[in-house]
DNA sequence: GTTTTGACCTGATTAAGGTCATAGTTTGAA
DNA sequence: TTCAAACTATGACCTTAATCAGGTCAAAAC
C-alpha cells in the first residue's frame, strides 16, 4: 500500500464536488487537504481487512473496490462495490466497531484516507455532513434489505440478470455504449450473486445463447438490456 | 389503528431513557410529548405499507413489530424484528423515500408516533439525536450485511439455529428462563430464516428430535443453547 | 354438537443448484 | 515465446430444499 503525502489537491478534486465532502467550506477543506493521505493500490491488493479496527475512512478518487464479508467456509460474499467519489470503510468507523467486511481493490485505484480525528473535526463543525452520512447509510441499508429479500426469494438466474444492471448502474459502458466498464472474474461476479462460480458461468452462456449478452474473456457486453431486466423480475 | 392523543408523558416513559431521545433536553422532551400521538395495535394489525409514503416514525412503548419485504409471489421476507423502546420506520423517513417495507404488529403494541415536523425540529436543535439515529442505521446495515452473507452461504439448518438464537437476544425468555418471550407462527419463522414453512417445520421437529428444542403449540423452549450455537456455526 | 377453518405436521416427489472431475483458455512471468 | 498457473467452461452426479398432497388437531362458528 504505497502512500503518498498530499500530490493531489482536494479543492480541485472534482470528486470532493460530489461525494459525501462536497458541502465543506473553504476552511474545513483545506482541513481535509492537510490531513488526508492519498493510497495507491494495485488490482488485488487489500484496503482493509475484516476485523481489524478503523482508523479513517477511504474517499476512491479514481477506481474500483469490493467490499465483502468471508463467510465460513473462506467463501466471499460481495456486500457492496465502490466506483469514483465513493466512500468505504464509513460505517464501522462511525459505529466504532471493527470492520465487518474486508475491501479489496478490483483495479488500480487511487484513494484518499481521512483519518478518524479529521473526521470527527469536520463532523462538529458541520450538521450538514451527518446528513450526508446518514444519506450513505440509508443508501446503502436500502440496498442491503433488497439484497436480503432477493436472496431468500429469487433464483439464481433472476439474480444474476439482476447483479448485470447493479453492474451497469454502477460501472456504466464503454465507450461502445453496451460493454460492462468494469473487469471481475466469474467467481467475483459468483460471489456478488450468491451462488457457486459454477453455476454463474452456466448461467451467463445460458444467457449468451439466448442473446441477453456476449462474452468477451472477462469483458460483459449487454445485448439487450430491457429482456435482461425482464429475466431478472424487477417489479413483480 | 386507535390513536389516542396524550394519554401518556413522555418524561415519565422509561423507554424514552434508553431510546433514541434519551439525550433530549427538558424542552425538547416536552416538544416530543405535546406533538406525539398514542397508536394502539392489535395483533395483525398493520403498522405502515410499503410503498407508502412516510409521515413520520413510530417509537415502541410496549410490544413487538414485524418489519417485512414482500417479494414477487407475495412472500414476505422479514428484514427486521422490533421490541420495546425499538424505533421503527425511520429509514424510509431519513432518506425521503416511500417505505420500503410494510410493519405489521406481532402482538398487541402501544406505540408512539413522531411526526417528521416534530423530528426535524428536534434534529435541528439536537446533533446528538444525528448521532442516534446514524447508531441506529449502523447496526441494522451490520445485521443486514450479516444476513446476506448468512443467506448467500449457509444452509437452511443453521439459520434456523441462528434464528432462534436472535429471537433470545431479541425478546428474551419467559420467567422458566427457557421458553422465548415471542409467539412466531410457523410461517412467519420460515419468512424470517428465508425458507419454506414446511422446511422450517421439518428443522425445528429435527431439532427437537436431537433434544436441543421443546415445542408446545407455538411456544419454543430452547433446551440446550450451547449447541444450538454451534449448530449455527456462528465463528467458523 | 357438528362443521368449518386455519395452523401445523409429515411423506413423496421433483427441481434447483451445488459439487466434483476434467478439459480447454487465457494470462502473465520468466 | 514459452510454459505454468489461474481462470473458464462443461458434463455427470448428488444433495438440499422446494413443492405438492394429504392428514391431524384445536379452536371458532354455526
Amino acid at each position: 500500500m504505497q502512500t503518498d503525502s498530499c500530490s493531489y489537491n482536494c479543492n480541485n478534486c472534482p470528486n470532493c464536488r460530489i461525494s459525501v465532502f462536497s458541502d465543506l467550506k473553504s476552511d474545513d477543506m483545506n482541513l481535509l487537504n492537510d490531513e488526508k493521505t492519498i493510497i495507491k493500490l494495485n488490482k488485488g491488493q487489500i484496503l482493509f481487512q475484516q476485523d481489524t479496527r478503523p482508523h479513517g475512512l477511504y474517499c476512491i478518487k479514481k477506481g474500483k473496490v469490493k467490499v465483502f464479508k468471508t463467510g465460513s467456509e473462506g467463501k466471499e460474499q460481495i456486500v457492496r462495490l465502490a466506483n469514483d467519489a465513493d466512500v468505504v470503510g464509513y460505517r464501522s468507523l462511525l459505529a466504532n466497531d471493527n470492520y465487518q467486511c474486508g475491501a479489496t481493490a478490483i483495479e488500480e485505484t487511487t484513494l484518499c484516507f481521512v483519518p478518524k480525528e479529521t473526521l470527527n473535526k469536520l463532523l462538529q463543525e458541520n450538521i450538514s455532513l451527518y446528513k450526508k452520512m446518514i444519506t450513505l447509510l440509508t443508501e446503502d441499508l436500502k440496498e442491503a434489505e433488497t439484497k436480503i429479500s432477493d436472496l431468500a426469494q429469487k433464483p439464481v438466474r433472476e439474480r444474476v440478470a439482476e447483479t448485470l444492471l447493479i453492474l451497469k448502474d454502477k460501472y456504466g459502458f464503454e465507450a461502445d455504449g453496451q460493454t460492462l466498464n468494469v473487469v471481475l472474474s466469474r467467481e467475483e461476479i459468483a460471489n456478488l450473486v450468491g451462488t457457486a462460480t459454477e453455476s454463474l458461468i452456466r448461467i451467463l452462456s445460458d444467457f449468451k445463447k439466448e442473446g441477453l449478452i456476449e462474452l468477451q474473456n472477462k469483458k460483459i457486453k449487454l445485448l439487450n438490456t430491457s429482456k435482461i431486466f425482464s429475466t431478472a423480475h424487477l417489479y413483480d
